[in-house]
DNA sequence: GCTACACATTCACATATGTTAATAAATGTA
DNA sequence: TACATTTATTAACATATGTGAATGTGTAGC
């Protein structure tokens, strides 16, 4: 069972044979470090799914700073959903920030796999809804807690991103800038 | 027709007998000023549209503090959405900011209406869809905007919230304190 | 109409993060 | 290996928001 079947496994039970019908729709990618699989304005044509690597989504204000929205690592999925359910241009870019095996999705299998195979439909169904509750939360976590609260919860919740991910990356995750993060460890290591 | 079937035909085109078998599943309430409709802890039994009044959404973290995550006016629906729909504890109050009318939807008659009138699975999968795509663009702009740039922007997009709702719950929307949204105000007339 | 209570404003001071700039360390590339 | 570029750290100072307290203003209920 590869990872993408037991990533799917995971929120539902899913036959051999369905998953087979499922992955004849989806195509092996490599991404580049620095590459981009979505451009900002372009409308996403797919979604990916990270086998190795990790690939981050970001958007870029008024002001041209950089606003890192999601650091996708192994397993996750990442994309510019909205852009890719409603045809709309995308408003962020997502990029690798390793070299990345990626399993990637058209929006036209993406709707065959939904119409054809019911427990993929409902996987997708679920997939949207957690992302909209993690992003609730996060929502609800940025306000209450101090950028060293949020940092240290991260290294407690996905140490592997701080491991993995350079610090800059993290800092805008975070909403701050490098300087203040290293600031801020210099202050955790006292 | 009536503001909820207008609501759902800006997003579906629904048929009066569609709409009606939907209205069947449904229960008109009201809800006096600071009555709760979501308890912290209980499991989110419905959804509500607002046909009146406000309603809002927020969340208390360890140190005691209040955090609004969502001001629902009329047309608007409210919930915790997670809770709703995956039956845990619910992790937001929901509660009346004036006296309101609302339209309430119990977990079972909305599968119902999900498995019987499929414009209205289509529909709710929608509004979570939204709901989610105006999570993560709140969140994009939280990080990039200061106080005050948030500030304006709220009452550029949502006047009647300004309006209608006492400013410490819209301080606590922006994530600032009350004095901190005076202050900013003070600087805005200036 | 009074009284109490919630809400809003203002101020002085504390604190966290931003800004700019210099430097150091790490990494990629010729 | 050496050089250029990116990334991380540090420091001094600027700015925005928090905190606590006092005051003013409105409003609900008696």
């Amino acid at each position: 069972m590869n990872q993408l079947h037991k990533s799917i496994n995971e929120k539902v039970e899913i036959s051999e044979q369905d998953f087979n019908e499922f992955l004849a729709l989806t195509k092996p990618t490599n991404i580049k470090k620095n590459d981009f699989f979505i451009n900002e304005g372009d409308v996403a044509k797919y979604i990916a799914f990270v086998n190795t690597g990790v690939l981050y989504s970001y958007y870029i204000d008024d002001k041209g700073n950089k606003h890192v929205i999601q650091i996708a690592l192994e397993n996750y999925w990442i994309s510019d959903l909205f852009s890719f359910l409603s045809n709309e241009e995308a408003i962020f870019n997502v990029q690798a920030i390793e070299n990345s095996e990626i399993t990637i999705i058209s929006k036209q299998s993406f709707e065959k796999a939904c119409d054809t195979i019911p427990k993929m439909e409902r996987f997708f169904r679920l997939l949207i809804q957690n992302a909209y509750i993690n992003s609730q939360r996060r929502i609800s976590k940025i306000y209450g807690a101090s950028a060293k609260e949020r940092y240290l919860k991260l290294v407690q919740s996905h140490p592997q991103i701080v491991q993995r991910v350079p610090q800059h990356y993290i800092a805008s995750y975070l909403g701050i800038k490098p300087q203040s993060l290293s600031r801020i460890r210099k202050t955790i290591l006292e």
